[in-house]
DNA sequence: TACGCTAAGTAGACAATGTCAACATCATCG
DNA sequence: CGATGATGTTGACATTGTCTACTTAGCGTA
């Protein structure tokens, strides 16, 4: 936080003219965030479709771990922090929504679109903090192995 | 840290004869807690097969959700920590080479390991960050939900 | 123009934290 | 018994998040 004030070149109590504590601050930039998911979840959906939707999940949890790590990280507490909890939902809702329109099947549409999410979250995860061993992804590249590996997976309904 | 200290009724350097700094304290936590992992993933390997392995991945995060998120949260840097590094890959290995054993298919299997993975990782962080809306589990409990969103992915080899 | 109001910034203080150095205690083993 | 090592304690230090009081800078209104 002074660090940060220090980087502005700004004076340490500065941000509290903005910001009533730290967490806030922090979660001001968690719901900047969301909106940044939210936009490229959306333009991917347009572009590329389901598949384009999860890889720019990934993407941008690579592109920007930090804030992804903000996001999920359970360092800010939603519950504290409405604004928040409410761009996070918009844009879960958003995601669930497409998935489960785009899925095939009645009644598991629900649960598989969560598998979906669950899967790109995951993969997202474990790509940023660099758990997955090195020679799994092989020779590819890090799109195509994330390609790849989506790809194995099918959704069935019940 | 001197909280710590102070529920254990211990004065404040007190941990400083054991560890080195806070970090290695918190990389030992996250070491103990790939241990308690990775037994967990063997008994249920043992007992329920692969869906038993998921579902053990998803209980152990949501009964230890600090040990969790020390382990996944990145907030301990593993390149530092060597110990660290090595119990998590030597569970990871065990974990993704049973999965590979149990999955179809051949030219796919590490791929879809990686994504039945990624599955039930993201389910559980997703579960435990309570970012899964109430209405998606329905009357279910938590265990069949999980058990259902499991259900509905196939792994494809190719 | 002058006045006052509000947003934004600054300086200084405070308690709490992670860490270090010096000193104390105590069991073990030669 | 005396030395040694492991473990614990005390006190200090720089740093951090936060609060309070004081200063500006900008802008609309009289």
């Amino acid at each position: 936080m002074r660090a940060l004030t220090r980087r502005t070149g700004v004076s340490h109590a500065a941000p509290y003219r903005h910001f009533p504590d730290r967490d806030s601050l922090l979660a001001a930039l968690a719901a900047e965030g969301f909106g940044m998911l939210g936009a490229a979840q959306r333009a991917a959906a347009a572009e590329r479709g389901l598949r384009g939707m999860g890889e720019a999940y990934v993407r941008f949890a690579l592109a920007h771990p930090q804030r992804f790590r903000l996001m999920f990280g359970g360092q800010v507490q939603i519950a504290r922090h409405p604004a928040l909890r409410e761009i996070a939902t918009k844009v879960f809702d958003g995601l669930s929504g497409a998935l489960a329109a785009r899925l095939p099947g009645a009644h598991g549409a629900a649960d598989a679109s969560i598998a979906a999410w669950a899967l790109v979250h995951g993969l997202a995860q474990l790509l940023m903090e660099d758990r997955i061993a090195p020679g799994a992804r092989g020779t590819r590249t890090q799109e195509q192995f994330v390609r790849d590996v989506i790809a194995t997976t099918r959704y069935a309904a019940g």
